[in-house]
DNA sequence: CCGTATCCTGCTTGATACTG
DNA sequence: CAGTATCAAGCAGGATACGG
């Protein structure tokens, strides 16, 4: 398997390269593995961290991660059961190409805004034609 | 605004930087956006190169990313219409990073489809306790 | 050629309640 | 504490048909 593959392969969406995609676009899947970055977190350690998502979501999720082999399930048997989550080596080389990615986000999601904003208004005006009415925010853009 | 932001931002679901991730997980827009950085494409040759998506999807995922400004539409004004999608400058830099990923899927992907493999025949014998069975039928649990 | 208009379906997400 | 069971809602994605 070498990168240089024709790019037939990344437009076919029975490619397995997508599944990583859709795990990133997972709603709570890249927010797990960013809190188990640093470090294993049990169970309603996770739920309180990411504001209060129900049980059942958060199972789903973290089954799906340990299927992928991202991360581990650790059941200690004790009295008040305790269970700790913690990303494997391949979940932690995830890890970068996320933070590259969230960086990425970070930088252009004002701009992102903006040009929804712009988007936005423009539809208004060729709907109406008449932009005279004030704007609806107090947001100009430039 | 530092990089040292505290992780609470990130575990916010109405934090902006989700919306990104939620781009890249979506089903189109990711493919669209790596086919346009080989340059401008016209909705047909979109539509083509993109296994025959249906033109309603593809234009509802042209349009997120033009309202986005992650990509413009041309139209020109032809006895046959012609339009083009380009990538924007901000498009363009998002190039790199799913690049990233992609590499990243590409080289675990094997990884990750033999996990999951493991996984369900674990889930196998742990349901039956007796794997004397030939191999899964491909088909858990009709 | 480049879309829009309807209608439809499955999956994802969630609220709520219950168990070892 | 760490889940599972059940029911319900919303929406992304798609098939099909039609319009500019």
């Amino acid at each position: 398997m070498n990168t240089q593959d024709l790019p037939a392969n990344i437009l076919d969406p029975n490619c397995p390269s997508r599944v990583i995609f859709q795990r990133i676009g997972d709603k709570w899947a890249s927010l797990v593995i960013q809190v188990l970055g640093e470090g294993p977190v049990r169970f309603s350690e996770l739920r309180k961290m990411v504001s209060v998502v129900t049980p059942k979501v958060l199972t789903q999720t973290l089954r799906a991660l340990e299927r992928d082999g991202l991360i581990t399930r650790t059941v200690h048997a004790q009295v008040p059961p305790r269970v700790d989550y913690e990303l494997t080596a391949m979940g932690e080389s995830l890890l970068q190409p996320l933070s590259l990615l969230r960086e990425w986000a970070e930088s252009h999601v004002p701009t992102i805004l903006e040009a929804r904003d712009a988007y936005d208004d423009a539809q208004d005006e060729a709907l109406l034609g008449s932009p005279s009415w004030a704007g609806r925010t107090g947001l100009p853009r430039g």
